[in-house]
DNA sequence: TTCATTTTAGATCGATCGTTTTAGAATAGG
DNA sequence: CCTATTCTAAAACGATCGATCTAAAATGAA
C-alpha cells in the first residue's frame, strides 16, 4: 500500500492558478511553481504529470471557479438584462480591486499559449463559445421578455457582449481605471435597453 | 573608422516583429530571433543592447507602423463616423485574413509583459490612451455634425469603442471567425449611428 | 602601409530551464 | 516483522537561456 499523499489538490491547483494568472505560462518556471504550491518538484511531477498538464489543470480548475460559478449566480437567478449587467460589472468591480491586475486567465491564455497549441486552442475556443452561449440565452429571453432591446439579433448581441467582455478583460490589466471601465460598459447597456 | 553595418536596421525590426509578435516575449528566444533578423548574437546585442531594449524597439516599430499610420489613413480623410467604421473594419478583415493568428501586438505586450515591467507598462497604456484619443476626436466630431448619436458622451464613446477594439483583437487571436467578429461590430456601429 | 574602431562569426560562459534520478519515508496488507 | 507501492526531499541531468568573449573582417584616416 503506497504512501498518501500529504498535500491537498484544491489547495495545490489554486496556488498553481495564482502564479500561471499572473505570470502567465512561459514566465512561470517549475521551481516558482513547487515553491508556492509548497511541493517539490518530484511530487509535482507525480501528481501532474508535467508542466503543460499542470497548466491544462490549473485553467480548468480556474475556469469552473470562475465563468462555471459566476453563470450559476446569475443565470437562473436574475432577469436576462439584469443577469447580463450583473455578470459584467461584478468583472469590472473585481479587476478595479485587483491589485495584482491579473485580468482573466482564459484571455491571458488566448493570447499567449492558445495559438501555439491545438489542446488549448480548443479548450479557450470552447470556452468562449460557452460564455457567447449565455449571452445568447440572456440576450434571447431578455427579447422575448421586452427588457432587451430587439433591433439586434440575439446572436450579434451575444458576439458583441462577447467582445466587450474580453475588452475589460484586457483593459484590465493594462489600465485598470474606474472611468475607463465603467465608461465602457454604459453605452454597451444602454444598447440593450429596450425603448418602450 | 569603424566597419559599416551590413544589414538594415528597418529589415531586422520588422523580422523582430514578426518574432515577437507571433510568440510572445518570453518564449521568443535570442537564437530565433538572430537566426530571422539574418545576424548573429553578437551582431544583434551590438544594434540594440538586450533582448528587452530589442522588444522595445520592436514594439515602438510596430506601433509606428500600425496605428500610427491608420490614423493618419482615417482621421483627415474620412468623416467622423465613417473613419470610426473603416477603423475597425479594417482591423476585423486584417484579423481574418492573417494565417498566423498574430493578433495585435500592443494587446499581448498590455497582457504578458506590462504588468511586470513599469516601463513597459507606461508605453502600452499610454498608447491605448492614444487611441482611445482618437475615438474621442471622432466621437466629438461625429457629434457636432450629426452623424453620431449623441445620448452618450463623447468620452464614454471612446471608452466603449477602445474596448470594443481589445475585444476584437483578443477575439482575432483566438476565435478568429467571419461570423463573430462581423457580429461584433455590427451592435456597435448601429450604436454610434445617430438617430434622425 | 599602419592604426583605431566597429562589425561580424562562432564559440563559450554561467544561470536557469523542465525533467529525472536516488534515497529515505510513509502506508496497508500479509 | 517484511513486502510492495507510492510519496517526499534533494540532487542531478541535459538542454536552452541571455549575454559575453575571442578572433577575424571591414572601413576611413593618417
Amino acid at each position: 500500500m503506497a504512501r498518501p499523499r500529504q498535500f491537498d489538490e484544491r489547495t495545490v491547483l489554486d496556488a498553481a492558478v495564482q502564479c500561471f494568472w499572473k505570470h502567465g505560462y512561459e514566465a512561470t518556471s517549475i521551481r516558482d511553481l513547487a515553491h508556492h504550491m509548497n511541493l517539490t518538484g518530484a511530487s509535482l511531477y507525480n501528481a501532474f504529470g508535467d508542466k503543460r498538464a499542470l497548466y491544462r489543470r490549473a485553467l480548468d480548475h480556474y475556469l469552473a471557479n470562475s465563468f462555471g460559478e459566476r453563470v450559476g449566480r446569475f443565470e437562473d437567478k436574475l432577469p436576462p438584462a439584469e443577469a447580463i449587467r450583473s455578470f459584467l460589472n461584478e468583472i469590472v468591480e473585481r479587476s478595479l480591486s485587483d491589485p495584482d491586475r491579473k485580468g482573466c486567465m482564459l484571455v491571458n491564455s488566448a493570447l499567449e499559449v492558445a495559438p501555439h497549441d491545438a489542446d488549448f486552442q480548443r479548450v479557450v475556443s470552447d470556452m468562449l463559445t460557452q460564455v457567447e452561449g449565455f449571452f445568447y440565452r440572456c440576450a434571447l429571453a431578455g427579447q422575448r421578455d421586452g427588457s432587451i432591446a430587439d433591433d439586434q439579433s440575439p446572436e450579434d448581441l451575444a458576439r458583441f457582449l462577447l467582445g466587450v467582455l474580453m475588452g475589460i478583460r484586457v483593459l484590465a490589466r493594462s489600465r485598470p481605471e474606474p472611468a475607463l471601465l465603467h465608461g465602457l460598459v454604459k453605452p454597451a447597456f444602454a444598447l440593450l435597453k429596450a425603448h418602450r
